[in-house]
DNA sequence: ATATCATATGAACAGATAAACATATGAATT
DNA sequence: AATTCATATGTTTATCTGTTCATATGATAT
């Protein structure tokens, strides 16, 4: 199978009730861990390479606290990992998937010029 | 071209700079109009099939006016389109994209039990 | 032309959310 | 064991967001 998302595609098209309300709510809670522009600049920022959260708040130009806060927010929802390296702690992409969503509303929006 | 994502995907992999600020919040936006649980189920309704503003709001159990501005929100951003007939107002989803998105979410939901 | 019906819009309110600041934690190094 | 340094956390505040209620719009049908 090519392409990662054809699975869940296919099962969306058979769908003939509206999925279960929790499921609803995980995925849109999902959405919503993506709306936000400092994760999005996390996001961006690991998806070159992995980084420590000094790192990061140098990057983004944020406080450190900040960039915990919203680290939090993502690894909680599975999007980033994080392993320690000495005193730092480094956080990275945790799966595919993220570089499908994030590819996917990339090239929607590019779309519209 | 089989996946309608390989060509965002591809240029992701490339960047070796931060998208524009500007792309970000786009992206990041997008991504925003999906994290409500309400525009969610309006989505999977429309999923189905094209629904009148007066059948969405029957069927989610909502005031028509929350509705509309969901509805509004929803059009803004490219994800739903609308034609009249008669005296009222139909919405259906806008594209692929939609499908696509909506799909790689599901699933990213669905893989984590 | 007017009345009607579906939808859209404006304003107000309540709940959610992100950032800043101050402080706590806890592993590593001495 | 004590200290240090990176990261995490609790709290507060300002902003944002979704819903409701009331009302406006505007095309259709009479």
């Amino acid at each position: 199978m090519a392409c990662g998302h054809k699975h869940a595609e296919e099962m969306l098209k058979r769908l003939d009730t509206m999925p279960d309300e929790v499921l609803l709510c995980e995925v849109s809670d999902l959405f919503k861990v993506f709306g936000d522009t400092t994760r999005m600049k996390i996001l961006f920022a690991l998806f070159k390479s992995e980084l420590s959260v000094n790192k990061l708040s140098d990057h983004l130009g944020m406080e450190q606290s900040a960039i915990s806060h919203q680290l939090k927010i993502l690894k909680t929802n599975n999007l980033v990992g994080s392993r320690r390296e000495g005193k730092t702690i480094i956080y990275f992409l945790s799966d595919d998937h993220v570089h499908q969503i994030l590819a996917q509303g990339f090239e929607h929006v590019l779309e519209e010029h």
